[in-house]
RNA sequence: CGGGGUGUAGCGCAGUUUGGUCCAGCGCGCCUGCUUUGGGAGCAGGAGGCCGGAGGUUCGAAUCCUCUCACCCCGACCA
C-alpha cells in the first residue's frame, strides 16, 4: 500500500494519557485512538496486527482440535441468574435494559452461554468437544489503564471443552497448554507458564501464560534451578526451619499496654517477630475466620480466599469489631476464641512457646502452644512466598521474582458450571452426569500490547515478522523523476510476494526514516542516492539496525533468502 | 469507592497564585507560495480555540465562588 493512500496518523510526541511504553507507541504509531476510559478505536494499522494475532490463535486452536463458533456479546440476565453469577459478578458486569424492561449484560465471559449450547451434546459418544470463539468481551474494570492492556472492551479468544471423564479433560488441557505456548512463541515473545489461582472463574487446576516485562501487573515467582513457576498469589515456598527442640512451657499472661502491632509487642517483650503468632480476623459472609501466621510473614489473601472457597476475603474493620466485643482489636488471639473458624499456617506446627494476643485489652500470652492452648480447624499455606526462600518443588533452588503480563489463562473447571446449569450427558451405563469442563482464554488485544512492551527501542516498535502489519517498508528518498519511476516498479515487484508499505510522501528523508522506525516493519528498503549511482537499494533491518547494499536485480532474491534465514 | 491530580487549537503545553496589560499565547502539526531533499528543512503568508459544561460574583472572569461532567495516577479486580 502507498503511504499516501493509507491512514497512518503518526505523532511526534507522547500522548499525555499514556503511562507505559506500549500504550505510548500504539498511539504514536497510529494503531490506536482513545474513545473513553478503557475504550479504544483500532486504526487500520493496529487492526492489521490484531487480525494477525487472531489468525495465529485461530490456527493453533484449530490444530489442537478446537471448533470455532460465535456467541452473542448481548446476553439475557436469566442465563446468569441460573448460575448465580448475575449477583456474584457484581459491578464488573456491564448491564443494560431493553425497551421491554428486560435485563441484559454485555458478556464478560461465556461459560453460561456455552454451557447452554453444550446441552446439545447428549451422549458420551458426542464427547469430548472443544468450542471456541474470538470476540469482544466487556468488563467494567474498576480502573482501566495502560491502553488496551486493561481495557473495558477487549478482544478475547475463549474456548470451552466438555468431557466425560477427567482423563479426557487432562488430554485437552495438555493440548491447550502446548497450543498456548505455540501461540506466544509465534508472536516472538519470551514467556513463562505459571501456576495460578482460579479466581472468580474457578477451578482447581489452572495456569497462566506470562509474557515477561518489567511493566507487567503480575508478579511471577520462579525457581532458577527447576521448572517451578507460579503467580505470587499462589506461589509456595519452603521457608520455615525445623522446630527448636525446646520443651513446651505453660502459657503466661503478660502486660503489653498499647502494644498492638507485631513490632511493638516483639520489642516490648524483647523477642524477635518470628516468635510471635499474629491473628488476623476476616469476615466471609456469615462466618468469622481467624487466620494465624508467624509475625514476620505477610498473609496472602488470595490463598485464604481459595481455602475458604470464596471470591475474596475482607479484614475486620472498626465496625466489625464493635459487633464482636469479645474480639479486641490489636490483642486478638486463638486462646479461648469462640465462634470463629481457626485457620493456621503450616509453619505453626513446628513453632513452640510463641506469643499470641490474649483477647483482653493490653495483654498477650507468651509461651502459648498449639493443642495445649488452642485447637486449629484448618491447616493451610497462608503466606506469601518471598525471594530467596527455597523452591517448593526441587527444594534446593532459591526462589526469584519477575514481573509478567498475563496473556492467557487455562482452567480445569470440573463440574462447577455444568452442575449448576444442569448441563448433562448420558454415560455408557445410561446414567446422566454433568459434563467435566475446561476453559481457556487468550487476551488477543492484550497480546498486541504485550508484544510492543517486549519489542521496542527508543525509536519505536520492532515488530516480529509474524505480527508486522507489512513485511516491507519501502522508502523513496529521491525527488528524481526517473528514480521515482524505478521505485514505483520496485514497489510493484515486491508486492507480488510481500505486503509492502511504500512511503511515497513528499516529505523530507528524516520524517520518512523516523516514521519507518516508529511503525516498525522488520525490513526497510531504501531507494535514494545510491540508486542514481549504482542502481542499488539499501536494506535496513529494524531489529538490529544492520544495513546492506543490494542491487536492483537481486532485491527479491536477497529478501527471500534473508526472510528464510530469520 | 477512597486518596492524589488534570481539563486552554488536531497533538504537547504556558497563562489561573495576585481578575483588566489576553476580543488568549507558544512549540509541533495543518493550508498557500518559493527554496530545500539520506535522519523530524528554511523563508514568507494563512487557517484553526464560545479556555470541559452550567450557574453565580464583578464595571470586567481562562483566572474568584457553587454545582456538574470527563480524563489521568496510587489501591482492590483480571485476558
Amino acid at each position: 500500500m502507498r503511504f499516501t493512500d493509507g491512514f497512518i496518523p503518526t505523532l511526534r510526541e507522547d500522548p499525555a494519557e499514556a503511562e507505559i511504553i506500549s500504550h505510548k507507541l500504539m498511539v504514536r504509531a497510529g494503531l490506536l485512538r482513545k474513545v473513553a476510559a478503557g475504550v479504544y478505536s483500532w486504526l487500520p494499522l493496529g487492526l492489521k496486527v490484531l487480525r494477525k494475532v487472531e489468525q495465529i490463535v485461530r490456527e493453533e486452536m484449530d490444530r489442537a482440535g478446537g471448533l470455532e463458533l460465535l456467541m452473542p456479546a448481548l446476553q439475557p440476565a436469566e442465563l446468569w441468574e441460573t448460575s448465580g453469577r448475575w449477583q456474584a459478578y457484581g459491578d464488573e458486569m456491564m448491564r443494560l435494559t431493553d425497551r421491554h424492561e428486560h435485563s441484559f449484560c454485555l458478556g464478560p465471559t461465556h461459560e453460561e452461554l456455552i454451557t447452554s449450547i453444550a446441552k446439545e451434546l447428549r451422549s458420551y459418544k458426542d464427547l469430548p468437544k472443544c468450542l471456541y470463539q474470538i470476540q469482544m468481551k466487556f468488563r467494567d474494570e474498576i480502573r482501566p489503564r495502560f491502553g488496551v492492556m486493561r481495557s473495558r472492551e477487549f478482544l478475547m479468544k475463549d474456548a470451552y471443552s466438555f468431557h466425560a471423564d477427567q482423563a479426557s479433560l487432562d488430554r485437552t488441557y495438555e493440548a491447550m497448554q502446548s497450543a498456548y505456548s505455540l501461540i506466544v512463541e509465534r508472536c516472538g515473545l519470551s514467556f513463562r507458564p505459571v501456576k495460578a489461582a482460579g479466581g472468580l472463574i474457578g477451578g482447581a487446576v489452572s495456569e497462566e501464560f506470562m509474557v515477561l516485562a518489567d511493566t507487567g501487573e503480575d508478579v511471577v515467582v520462579y525457581c532458577p534451578d527447576c521448572s517451578y513457576a507460579a503467580n505470587l498469589d499462589t506461589a509456595a515456598s519452603k521457608w520455615h526451619t525445623a522446630a527448636p527442640d525446646e520443651p513446651l512451657k505453660e502459657r503466661v499472661k503478660v502486660h503489653t499496654p498499647e502494644k498492638t502491632s507485631v513490632e511493638e509487642v516483639a520489642d516490648s517483650l524483647n523477642i524477635s517477630s518470628d516468635r510471635l503468632v499474629k491473628t488476623l480476623i476476616f469476615k466471609t459472609g456469615e462466618k468469622t475466620v481467624a487466620a494465624l501466621l508467624p509475625g514476620h510473614k505477610g498473609l496472602n489473601p488470595v490463598k485464604l480466599a481459595g481455602i475458604l472457597g470464596v471470591g475474596e476475603v475482607a479484614l475486620y474493620e472498626e465496625d466489625d469489631f464493635k459487633a464482636r466485643p469479645d474480639l479486641i482489636s490489636g490483642f486478638v488471639g486463638p486462646v479461648g476464641l469462640s465462634d470463629a473458624v481457626i485457620i493456621a499456617d503450616h509453619s505453626l506446627k513446628t513453632m513452640r512457646n510463641f506469643v499470641v494476643g490474649a483477647n483482653v485489652k493490653d495483654y498477650h500470652w507468651r509461651d502459648a502452644n498449639v493443642d495445649q492452648d488452642f485447637g486449629v480447624d484448618v491447616w493451610a499455606d497462608l503466606v506469601y512466598a518471598e525471594p530467596g526462600e527455597l523452591c517448593p518443588e526441587c527444594g534446593t533452588g532459591r526462589l526469584e521474582q519477575m514481573r509478567g503480563i498475563e496473556v492467557g489463562h487455562i482452567f480445569q473447571l470440573g463440574v462447577k458450571y455444568s452442575d449448576k446449569l444442569n448441563a448433562k450427558y448420558v454415560d455408557d451405563g445410561g446414567i446422566e452426569r454433568p459434563f467435566i469442563m475446561g476453559c481457556y482464554g487468550v487476551g488477543v488485544s492484550r497480546l498486541v500490547a504485550a508484544t510492543i512492551e517486549q519489542k521496542h527501542d527508543d525509536r519505536g516498535i520492532i515488530w516480529p515478522a509474524s505480527l508486522a502489519p507489512f513485511d516491507i517498508h519501502l522508502l523513496l528518498l529521491s525527488k528524481d523523476e526517473e528514480v521515482k519511476i524505478d521505485a514505483d516498479n520496485v514497489y510493484e515487484e515486491l508486492s507480488s510476494g510481500y505486503d509492502v508499505i511504500y512511503d511515497d510522501r513528499q516529505v523530507s528523508a528524516g520524517i520518512k526514516f523516523a516514521d519507518a522506525d516508529l511503525i516498525g516493519m522488520p525490513m526497510q528498503v531504501i531507494i535514494g542516492k545510491k540508486w542514481l549511482e549504482t542502481k542499488s537499494a539499501e536494506i535496513k533491518l529494524r531489529a538490529t539496525g544492520e544495513r546492506f547494499e543490494v542491487e536492483a536485480g537481486d532485491l527479491l532474491k536477497w529478501i527471500k533468502d534473508r526472510r528464510q534465514r530469520d
